[in-house]
DNA sequence: GATGAATGAGGCTTCATTCAT
DNA sequence: GATGAATGAAGCCTCATTCAT
């Protein structure tokens, strides 16, 4: 099938996807989400061949979006831990400002539908967050762990830490803060 | 006097549904449960008026199972650490031992099927854990911080760590106590 | 510029449902209806949201030809019991010829799938046929009664006389008469 | 099936499945009739043997109670004149007291349930009530008309009148009296 | 006999995907 | 390509009737 000619009603789909899955789950129908998009039901699948393929999708710009965003503005010349902040405000606020995006990301993730293809890309674009994390503990009590136990916990604390802004978002900042220290006193 | 009903057959269809969501996700067929259980499609709703309810059960059955291997066998006296590490232990060897309990599990936390009334009665159930946790951070750095906010970062630790121990369970022993580590790290 | 929906499929699925209901009453399964009318099971829910909705739709369409039938070539200038007798020939004439859109109206009637909006919507057809009966009693023993009394009865005695009429159908146009007589020594 | 000892439970079920069917319609479920009468939904089928059993069993309970309401007290001597409207009274006012059971026959008249051994032994049941009608237009315009086709007339006027009677139950005894009269002037 | 759990065929409806226009 | 009607397999649940106790 070839590319679409815009990328407009592509990217309607996705966006609608989201508002959509929030309220009715993964097994919200396709019409829904065109008719959500403003897209006849038909013209869905000439940008996406089927439901699980624009799902991958969604998963994919999800991720990719997290994770620009976590890494926007990042200083190149900053202490180790002074940058690690910088993309854990981002990232708990990217979560905080779009808890819908967090949401369906999370549905997704442990959903049957995500190829291990488009989970192996999704992790790519967490690279940069990954090798940050890997300096970070480079001389912390968790030096000797494996990375990839190392990122799963900053990964599962920043959940809580997200959790915790959504639901009382008045001290959205002081967790954001608490979050960290509690993770820098695990690696560092 | 009638056939009483068979505890056997619910917890047939409990354990069934189990199996059958780890590999088909939450929207198998009740037919495919029924089946596997080795009872009739229509018995299945004898015994759970709709698969919403089925599910709720389900989610509650694991979140008592779960809790409860956690804090089987604790001692009375003992050190607050040892304690918690002897919860910590069960707890993650639970999720070790029964990949697809926690799977399921978590498919049914995330899922919108699971009641507002069935969250609450799981969460009742990890209130000794809660407790526990409580106490463990007394006197450290979170001791301020909402009691909330740190069951969450202990419950996503605990995720990050069952997932390490699950995927690499040859050292299964040694990220659990890792994972035990890191934690009491930020909260004591 | 998709495939246009075809009032051809929606009319033979009218008449399919007035085939299949003779016989097998309202519980008819929809499946059935479908297949009697040449037509896939889930086309029928293109053209019918709903088995509620087409029965309703059904009842407006049997109601509206009868009244329509009944009103048909009902000449302006005659006497009021002339072009009343017209009125009850050609009604009566329906139902003989039609009998199983007679019966099958008749469950409808009495069932509880119809709305009150469809019945309203029903009554209307009926309205020049109700302004006739008006007039007709007008000078009558009735005159002082509610229409919607007379109308009653005019409607229970065309029942009567239809169901005779069908009944021993070689004295039809005898049995018409005799209602029509009837009916009008009762109100003029 | 040897007749169950008592009837009590029958009449139970009798009267429940009227009430049930007048809001939930002919398709109501057994067990909610058995639930309603307040007797286990298996025992229903000691009573019945099928549900289209209980159906034409009811129905011949209900003409039957209306049959016999109607030629109740009625005086042995009198006008006939005096005599039908006698009966007719009792007739509609019958039905305007029960009109469920009314409404239940209605229903159970129009539905393919009834067996034909059923209907006739229900037409005996109004046998003299034929009968009076037949004297009544024994000198009237209609004495040359089969009294199949007045009794069915005189049963639709009777229709007509019960629900204006029913509708309009302030004036119920005017609306009573206005229907006797428009019948007479039919057969008198 | 009384009870209510058990059964499994079948009903209505949904939906991803295709395809005529 | 764009559109939305068409399709039919499949899902959840119901229910009359049977039967173990």
């Amino acid at each position: 099938m070839p590319r679409p000619r815009s990328d407009e009603k592509r990217i309607a789909l996705l966006e609608a996807a989201t508002r959509i899955i929030v309220t009715q789950g993964l097994s919200a129908p396709t019409a829904g989400i065109a008719k959500e998009a403003g897209v006849p039901n038909g013209s869905l699948f000439t940008y996406f061949e089927t439901k699980t393929e624009l799902l991958n999708q969604l998963y994919l710009e999800l991720k990719s979006e997290m994770a620009g965003t976590a890494l926007k503005g990042l200083p190149a010349k900053a202490e180790p831990r002074e940058r690690f902040f910088r993309v854990w405000r981002n990232w708990t606020n990217w979560a905080v400002t779009f808890p819908e995006k967090r949401q369906v990301l999370a549905q997704l993730s442990v959903s049957g539908e995500i190829t291990a293809q488009s989970r192996a890309d999704g992790h790519k674009m967490m690279a940069n967050l990954a090798e940050l994390a890997d300096r970070s503990r480079a001389n912390g009590p968790m030096r000797k762990a494996p990375l990839g136990f190392v990122l799963a916990i900053m990964n599962s604390v920043a959940e809580a830490t997200m959790d915790y802004m959504t639901q009382d978002s008045t001290n959205a900042k002081k967790h954001c803060k608490e979050g960290f220290d509690a993770l820098w006193r695990m690696v560092e």
